[in-house]
DNA sequence: CACTAGATGCTCT
DNA sequence: GAGCATCTAGTGA
């Protein structure tokens, strides 16, 4: 590791979120490089699930750092955020696009044979086989491992995707020029 | 290529 | 019931 990335996750979500970028989140056989990230900080940010405190189904991004936040979205899709802030303080960093780097066949199985693997939030745990299992796991002990880029990647930002609160924060972070980062959807009912 | 609408299940009002 | 941190399939240029 060149930094250690998990201490840094402790910090605030907006500037933790481009430290994950360029960093290997995988399983036992599917790895993805995280190329597209967004920050969610808790209860400063109308946007997130966390905003409104602590309940039974968000308590995971009160808890420490570097775990696995998953929620289901739209009643379909798993998506896996990396919780961050201290302990006690809501917060986390959505995961949501990237490359897929090992186990190539068995994603493309999760992902009933699509070509498109982890391209947008809820295709990327498709990809990686996410499901409510996987909340509140620690991501360096877990069935999903967290591993640090091997450089810092120089990237871009611009407005969340699909949110309706706060839609003109520039809390999306991608790599600049990358093909697997996804494409920019206003919410509908913005 | 752009754009639209529907599916889907859970949370909060 | 409304509203989602979404995706896919459909239409039309």
């Amino acid at each position: 590791m060149t930094v250690d990335l998990f201490a840094a996750l402790a910090g605030p979500a907006e500037e933790v979120a481009p430290l994950l970028l360029g960093a290997t989140i995988r399983d036992d056989v599917v790895a993805v490089r995280i190329v597209e990230v967004e920050a969610y900080a808790g209860q400063r940010d109308p946007a997130s699930h966390a905003f409104r405190g602590p309940g039974a189904k968000n308590a995971v991004m009160f808890g420490p750092p570097g775990h696995a936040y998953v929620y289901l979205s739209y009643g379909v899709h798993w998506c896996l955020n990396v919780v961050c802030h201290p302990e006690g303080v809501g917060g986390g960093v959505l995961l949501r696009a990237g490359e897929v780097v090992a186990g190539v066949e068995l994603a493309r199985a999760r992902r009933s044979g699509s070509d498109i693997l982890a391209r947008g939030p809820g295709r990327l745990g498709q990809a990686l086989g996410v499901t409510a299992a996987d909340s509140g796991v620690d991501l360096r002990s877990g069935r999903l491992q967290l591993s640090a880029p091997d450089a810092v990647a120089t990237f871009s930002r611009g407005p969340r995707v699909g949110v309706s609160k706060a839609a003109d924060w520039n809390w999306r972070f991608w790599i600049q020029g990358d093909p697997h980062v996804s494409p920019y959807r206003r919410s509908r009912r913005a």
